[in-house]
DNA sequence: CTCGTGACTTACG
DNA sequence: ACGTAAGCCACGA
């Protein structure tokens, strides 16, 4: 990918993960944290948060440990459309949700090991 | 260094 | 199931 800078080098090495994540799979911010050998899952949201690299860097994959959809394009949006918008995505790569919920949540969980 | 801010998680009522 | 509290980490000011 490009390398922008002032991109700090924790964000940087979330998106090198996340992107490898195959379509039709998802990850969670519990597992990308624990793949850097961190918990910094809040970090890793603001990974998402800042996302620079918009399309290279599927960050709608990401989703809550609990397998809910979790926030979309800042924060989260419970009346927003932005949430609806990421839902669509997900399903567009073969993803079935069903009230912000993965259903085959632990089937489609791309882990990194 | 200390503080405030999160697209988080887990544990308790 | 739901709301709250606490723990956690990285980053910028």
């Amino acid at each position: 990918m490009k390398i922008l800078k002032h991109v700090p080098k924790f964000h940087a090495k979330i998106y090198s993960l996340l992107k490898k994540v195959p379509k039709g799979k998802v990850t969670t911010y519990k597992h990308l944290a624990h793949a850097v050998k961190s918990k910094a899952y809040r970090a890793v949201g603001q990974a998402m948060k800042y996302n620079p690299y918009a399309p290279i860097v599927p960050c709608h994959r990401v989703v809550a440990s609990d397998g809910s959809i979790g926030g979309f394009q800042g924060s989260k949006n419970p009346k927003g459309k932005e949430i609806k918008k990421k839902i669509r995505m997900l399903e567009e790569e073969g993803i079935t949700l069903k009230n912000g919920q993965i259903i085959d949540f632990k089937n489609i969980l791309f882990e990194f090991k």
